[in-house]
DNA sequence: AATGAATGAGATTTCATTCAT
DNA sequence: GATGAATGAAATCTCATTCAT
């Protein structure tokens, strides 16, 4: 009664979420209805947190009722381990599309820094999730089977381009990828996740369109400089 | 969920927050109850977020009662203000003793690094706490009076290491002090916040000793390479 | 004080309260469920006030459980607001059975002035709350929606018979409607209202069955002597 | 911390209650520590009643602490009562000024009216507190020795008048000096205690400078003609 | 006479979850 | 497959009162 659900913070983008309501909407349609569920509770676990979030909440903003979140998830640990594995899985389908194999050393990585910054600049929901569940001690996508050892990917893509590189004279050889990767993810992860301290430290918002650009740039000239080979 | 308070996750570190125990331990010592009751809530907090740490929890493991501290902090959100206070101010504190400006720009900028990754490698809570905040969007640091443009000292430093840099032909002449502050936060944040969803991604714990000192020498040598000027 | 909650004070008449149990007792019947809430509320808020009220006491004597009290009403203030509304509500249903228009104006007002006694000797639910709500400047009625300016209808019926009195020659032109209302209730509700100071000072209890008949008389006569035209 | 003490409604007056100051101000004075006291909690009890009214707010707005509340009245229904005491004896002596014996019994009957009609327009405190005390059944004003039987002194007025008036032919020789008392007690009574829900309802506040004068004179009016002799 | 710190008992409210239909 | 009503357990917070100095 007193403060309803306000839930949504301003901060919540729908990029992950959108429930398409493709064809005519029936009258039972179990995917759509465990896809609103998943959508809505996205939102709230990531404006909230797991444990700020609200059942209730969630419930409320559905299209269906509190029971049907039960029935199909569980509890709200599991719908937050759904949210999860669905957040996840978004990635690797983006991740895929990169092809770096194809560009010049030096030009693959300066592709695939913008790409890692652009996607975490769009996807708050997920820069907020990592974040949570952190909090937690990662305890929860320790379960979520699609995760383990799911960002090979991103490591093989950096061995290719530090092994191109070093054979063409351009990069050092004396970098790991994936302490490589922890780097670029710091940079690109931090002034998204921690902007409202820093906004409020500052008082300069790091995701103001001008910063952005700027950011962009010193970003993929930092990580190009550690990169590259001294003469 | 539902698992009482057990609180204290293998996670938090005692170093912000031993209590003192002084002298012979008086019966009415208003600021050692304070004090003991801000050190368990900071462990608390940082431990479980501000929604999943549990008033019975903190005052359980205090000296003192729940009452004692709904009488000084009035409320849970308002203890943990107070923890937001204590722990920023601990780092003002340290910030004050880090002389660079005797130091050649190379190495003051190197000191100034080392300072900042060793200080969030070690203060668990702190990072935790500044992650929290930003889940709540701030809104609870902004009510700290403390805290608005508290940073300024470290944007000074920065300015004072580029400035002089810069005139010794060191450094290059394009880089904005704030910008760069975030770029070394990034660096030494990430790796501490995130380290639990990193560990299970890669199977490799980014607070483990020998890792340690190595992202230490990276993000030292990334940062010289970003604002050494280019011959 | 601290007297755990005895609530029903020998003070609560049952009369605007009985929770009618229709056909067999239903499982699920919410109408019921709110209805048994309210009449126990009543009786409480009216005994104790709004802050002497004990949640757990107006639970206790409900066919259900607090909980459900915050299921349907929200909050204490919430439940409170209901109890007034239902109050306000009754007094209107039974206002509208008053056909005074058909009557000869000095019997009309006769008739006004018995029923607006009768009705305030029985329901001291009623008096008291309304007394309750005026500790508390009336902020929560305030608040209902269904009260304002409602009284009306009363406004209307007292107009409509001072117009037929003066054009009978029966009744003085001088008098304001509203202020007769507040005459006639001021008789009615007082000796209600406070007829325990006054029994304490005076060793008489105005609700004693002798005298509240004598007032009756005494109070219609008053009125009556009052609007009545000087010869 | 929520919402401190803001007690003191805009609705107290002050007239009962001003804390005298007289000489310089002595370090220790048990009696003005006393009399400062009574006077906040004369205003709190008032506004909120009993079990509204708030230890710890009284202790505030108070020169002193709260232990010394204690330390003087026991309990806080040991300082109500002292109130309820207090206060009870403020009209007392206000009443001995009244001297009606002198007059002719109509300028007798309109001066004792008047007088009663002023008193409670202003002492809205003492309103209040009667009202509350009716909450509790009159029950703590019992034990008020000074209480008891105190208003036989305005019925012996009424009873002087009343027999004079007969004499004289003034007067209707079928009243009963108790049962006038309450009537003027009602007209005069109502319209302070009940103004807030009678503002709410009919947007129209009785303790308006422009309405008191015309209820003035309609109250004396009315108790005028009740009383007087029919032709 | 006076005080600031302390407190136990109990008050209101919230939460994830299940029942009956 | 779907639903509104119901709930026990626990959470946060408040209150009059007393202790130690």
């Amino acid at each position: 009664m007193k403060k309803g659900s306000k839930a949504a913070e301003p901060d919540t983008n729908g990029i992950l979420s959108d429930t398409p309501r493709g064809d005519a909407r029936r009258k039972y349609d179990p995917e759509q209805t465990k896809r609103n569920i998943l959508d809505v509770a996205t939102q709230e676990f990531s404006a909230m947190g797991l444990t700020g979030a609200r059942v209730d909440a969630i419930a409320e903003r559905t299209n269906t009722t509190k029971r049907m979140l039960y029935y199909y998830f569980g509890s709200k640990e599991g719908l937050y381990q759904a949210v999860l594995e669905k957040v996840y899985g978004d990635i690797r389908a983006l991740e895929q599309d990169l092809h770096v194999s194809e560009l010049d050393p030096v030009e693959g990585m300066r592709a695939l820094v913008e790409f890692t910054f652009d996607y975490h600049d769009r996807q708050r929901d997920f820069v907020r999730l990592v974040t949570i569940e952190n909090i937690h001690g990662a305890k929860y996508v320790e379960q979520v089977k699609s995760f383990k050892g799911r960002n090979v990917t991103v490591i093989h893509t950096i061995e290719d381009l530090l092994a191109r590189g070093i054979a063409a004279g351009q990069f050092r050889s004396d970098i790991d990828p994936i302490d490589l990767h922890l780097l670029i993810s710091s940079l690109c992860f931090h002034r998204v996740g921690n902007r409202h301290t820093f906004g409020t430290a500052f008082g300069r918002d790091p995701s103001h369109p001008r910063l952005r650009a700027r950011h962009r740039a010193m970003i993929v000239d930092a990580v190009l400089r550690f990169v590259r080979k001294d003469d």
